[in-house]
DNA sequence: CCGTTGTGATAGCCATGAGTTATGAACGTC
DNA sequence: GACGTTCATAACTCATGGCTATCACAACGG
């Protein structure tokens, strides 16, 4: 595997023009350069590809053997930068976008639509996250552009356009006693100060700040919650609010996932809204990632 | 074309260990520079192969596309190899014997039963040579070995050792006087001085030396002979003599190939006998060319 | 908690490779 | 016999590919 590519593009140069001159033009080369490196290849192959008759060149039986094989080596070639050629076009083209839930809301198609619109090469590809990564797969790389829960960890090492604004829910068996404070509310709402003693559902400690955002801390004045139980999903969350492990924050758009059977979520007063938005790496600059978070920017002036 | 066979050797290497510092002992090169070796092909290709984790290494999507594609240019290249490789010992074994005429006499098989006895993978190819190349294709190379008249032009380029020596012929029309003054003489021949006023047939001028033996220029003393035809082989030289165009000298292991029908051949007395020997280009050290010279030596220490 | 080990990247050095221009030797052509 | 063509050679430049030494970081183990 000891040669140069282009030592034996010299060489089938040669040997098609049977000219060492012609062929330096053809290569845009010198002709010294061109008789030096068919030399090289001969000494690495200790053999002599061609017969120099000071006026004529030709081939050797070597040479003529060699020759077929010396296409068929640059062939392979030119295949393989072909693979890579396709490769790397799909990959600039592939746009992977991670989530934790659906984003729901219609936000997917909206933004979809924009971005073809610009970008008929796009290719969207959807990638599901656990709960667990606050950055949806944008941290570790394996997502380009991701629906995110503010407030992000490491704020500053995201670029992000909020494109939903919503209340926040509380997750509720329907028989809990709270359910029925709600329907009777003017607003059919429930005070957060009502919830303080009520077990929480938490993310796992890894989530860091996205747990402690579901947990509400910042509206409990330094009171640690109690945890009911620990959820990394939709349909986790759904089953240990069923079985009374405990109640959970949700936002009005996950509401769907989560109520169903005996489950119910109502508004919660004094909390902060949630804020749901689309982000990339800060120091991202390619095209379809920055189209993306272009066309988030839009989507959201409309929703929010 | 413009990529380094070893740079894919490297890259192949890198992807089945997944490890720089393994790969690089496995190749017998220091670590930094496989690391710089991937890089540059990179850089190259435009596109990055391998994604370095501090304590991973493992391939991106284009990576694993040049994968399979840079193993087939491996493989085509060694393929390459073999071939040229193969046809390298083809032609060490090869030994190329030029002639103008079959030497007859038995001394193919004699020469190449020595030679295979020696040299088992020795492959002998006969080669016709016109007459008019008094080297039988050695002073162009397209023989390794020749039979050849002597003397030689050029002598000192050769090396040879004769094989036969024996009386010159004249070939006659079976109705020339000459011819009934040879059934009449006691030993059956000729004087050349007879002949010194025929036509003679004579080689074409550009053998030289050798058409000048074949008329005995040297057994005429300076006077020029009658010239009644040129000719270039056995089968013209027996058209011409039957025609009665002139006479001819030949060699007495020659005469079967021009006498018939019309053409008889008589020995003749004043000139001296003809040589035939195995020659090779004086510098040629080659196994199979010098052991092909020494079965010659041999051969003709019992013919001569 | 800190030192050890193992990994890939970086820096600086040097021999060689691949290109250049200028020139030479052999041969055909006018 | 001067000229043009063709391949080989010489002398030089600059990039390439290799080395050693060292760094930065993560994982382990005491």
């Amino acid at each position: 595997m000891n040669v140069h590519g282009r030592d034996l593009y010299y060489f089938t140069s040669v040997a098609e023009e049977l000219s060492f001159t012609r062929a330096a033009e053809r290569l845009f080369v010198s002709q010294p350069a061109l008789s030096k490196q068919i030399r090289m290849l001969e000494k690495q192959l200790g053999v002599v590809l061609f017969e120099r008759d000071r006026r004529t060149v030709r081939l050797t039986a070597v040479g003529e053997a060699l020759l077929p094989h010396a296409r068929a080596v640059l062939a392979a070639w030119q295949a393989a930068e072909a693979a890579v050629e396709e490769a790397k076009t799909a990959e600039r083209c592939t746009l992977v976008i991670g989530m934790s839930t659906s984003p729901g809301r219609g936000l997917l198609p909206a933004l979809r639509a924009r971005l073809v619109s610009r970008h008929p090469e796009a290719q969207p590809v959807l990638r599901q996250v656990n709960w667990v990564d606050a950055s949806a797969g944008l941290a570790d790389g394996s997502s380009d552009v991701a629906f995110v829960w503010l407030p992000l960890p490491d704020d500053d090492r995201y670029q992000y356009a909020v494109v939903a604004r919503e209340p926040r829910l509380v997750a509720l068996p329907d028989g809990h006693p709270l359910a029925a404070r709600a329907a009777s509310d003017p607003e059919g709402k429930v005070d957060f100060t009502d919830l303080l003693e009520e077990p929480f559902l938490a993310l796992p400690p890894e989530a860091g700040p996205l747990r402690d955002y579901w947990l509400a801390l910042d509206a409990r004045d330094g009171r640690q919650p109690r945890i009911g139980g620990v959820v990394a999903s939709a349909e986790e969350t759904h089953e240990a609010v069923a079985s009374g492990q405990g109640v959970a924050l949700l936002a009005t758009g996950n509401a769907p996932l989560v109520v169903r059977d005996e489950v119910i979520a109502v508004p919660v007063r004094g909390i902060s809204p949630s804020q749901l938005a689309v982000a990339a790496c800060q120091d991202d600059k390619r095209t379809l990632v920055l189209a993306y978070l272009a066309a988030a920017r839009e989507v959201g002036a409309t929703t929010c």
